[in-house]
DNA sequence: TTGAAAGCGCTAACAG
DNA sequence: CTGTTAGCGCTTTCAA
């Protein structure tokens, strides 16, 4: 910067501000500078930028599992939503664990994110104020009902839950299984809780035996659903607490000699884009993958302008059963 | 950090050392300043370390579409072989569209990324180099037969598509259609002309009407698969430039009343999960993303030890069919 | 084993 | 409309 000063003429604070347009700068030493500029080549070092304005137009996305298809398609709107504000993201992927959620937390506060998006699995929104200290602008993709300790973004899973037990019980499936998450995490936990809750309201029946846990991978599913058609008196359905874990019940389903939604019945929830490809075509909850991401984009914007003593905000976007094959 | 100077009874450049390593302290005084960091809370400032030390232990990774299933396994691989190393991704969207690819890539050279991934779609080698500068490491995730301007992994394309070929040949169909990407881009481009040499090669008949162009999309696929199913002599079969079109190519079939594989056979490129859960099962050839992901950041950390003299090296990794029911 | 001094490249505050 | 000065928070010489 020094050296297209010095060739145009200007000071360093001038080229400066005839790059940023923070201060108004005459026609003629603007065109010059921008000359030299190009001549030379120049580029304005953002690390620099960053470290003096304190600002590093950064954010920090960690992820669960990118693996999983729900991801991508938060992913994207999120970025997105972020880039047309000219911020780009810092991909932190934590697959649950809270030591990696908490790792790449203080990773992502000591390279001085402007903000965070997550969804904790592991980590409790108060711990995660805790880390990221008072000031840090995050957006949780969560459904935790107590004190909210950031902006926080859910899906009204419950709504979406009790609509696919409504619509087995209409059918006549009074015997319902569910295939959760890992045990006592988000969000397996919370549609787990919305199930018994709807199950009990229509006098649906389900068994100990009938609830299982597992990872949210396809493999998990598989698992869970082995165990779970195998027991004595199985289930006339099972909901799953996300789709991939559907395709693994349905899988078990099928090595079971049962068919599907004949013998069982199956629901998933996300309705991620395969849901409606796979035979048969999965009946399951849509999750708003693509609302989410740019509500927490939107969310994340708003709380850089607002700053940091505004109240925290919770936005809830619904969701809602579509009926295809499986159920 | 001189807070915590001051406390410990040390100078800056003390505490700097205990924190990194990078030269020896006692072990009295390397205690005393970890325990004052502790009690202050105090973090280390990475923006000011980049900006001192010229490293910012950050890679971009430039993806096309992290919609397309087969990226989200590659980010995954390159993530957490970088993440292994302590590297962490900044991400960009591009959608193959050179405008955003040049000024995705100019934004994280000024953000002083160490080092770069990308699979280039509208921008030639030659070209980033030019943008990025002779010096910034850069893998590239391309087939590129030319000049190598930076590091580059491939997939040999040709290979699975010549065996899709044949085995298609040996089926006894020799009338096959191709549906390509957007004209001129890799990697349909490649993948065409890999086809058009089989089919050459074994004799297969290509009638020009049979080689469509779309976005590499469900929609673009369904598009390109509707045209090319309407011609007078519609080809037997069909090869798509990768999985994703080939899912749209299915829906035209199924919407034009016509059996799969016994009215047109399809064959995939990639082998997304999708692909072996939809209905038919889709016959593809297996592109290893996450081995194509893991060797990306391996030949960048290579690349950060051997500095920027050394040759760029070309890596080649396999491709095959798997067949399944769609052909 | 430790410290002093310099400076990475930029922008903000102050001054004119 | 423009310049001077200071300093963001670190690490790296150089020196002891």
């Amino acid at each position: 910067m020094a050296d297209v000063a010095a060739a145009a003429g200007v000071s360093p604070t001038t080229v400066s501000h005839a790059l940023s347009g923070k201060r108004a700068v005459s026609e003629a030493t603007r065109a010059r500078i921008l000359q030299v500029v190009d001549d030379l080549g120049y580029r304005p070092n953002a690390v620099a930028q960053s470290l003096r304005s304190q600002k590093t137009k950064t954010v920090g996305f960690l992820v669960v599992d990118i693996s999983n298809p729900y991801y991508p398609a938060v992913a994207r709107a999120v970025h997105d939503g972020l880039a047309a504000a000219g911020y780009v993201s810092l991909i932190g992927i934590t697959y649950g664990e809270a030591d990696a959620e908490e790792t790449v937390l203080r990773d992502m506060v000591a390279r001085k994110v402007d903000g965070l998006i997550m969804q904790p699995m592991s980590l409790s929104a108060s711990r995660i104020r805790q880390i990221v200290g008072p000031n840090m602008p995050v957006v949780l993709i969560s459904d935790d009902q107590g004190q909210l300790f950031a902006d926080q973004v859910e899906t009204d899973d419950a709504r979406g839950i009790a609509e696919a037990v409504r619509y087995l019980h209409e059918k006549g499936i009074d015997d319902v299984g569910f295939v959760s998450g890992p045990d006592g995490r988000t969000p397996g936990a919370t549609r787990l809780t919305a199930f018994r809750a709807a199950a009990d309201a229509l006098g649906v029946r389900v068994l100990d035996d009938w609830i299982e846990h597992a990872p949210f991978t396809r493999d998990g599913g598989f698992a869970a659903g082995s165990r779970l058609l195998a027991s004595g008196s199985r289930p006339r359905a099972i909901v799953c607490a996300n789709d991939v874990l559907a395709v693994g019940v349905i899988d078990a389903a099928r090595l079971a000699g049962l068919r599907v939604p004949d013998d069982v019945a199956i629901v998933g929830f996300d309705d991620i884009e395969t849901a409606d490809l796979i035979s048969p075509r999965l009946t399951t909850v849509v999750n708003p993958a693509a609302m989410v991401g740019l509500t927490c984009a939107e969310a994340l914007l708003r709380r850089f302008d607002a700053g940091p003593d505004e109240a925290y905000r919770r936005q809830s976007l619904s969701t809602h059963l579509v009926a295809r094959e499986s159920a």
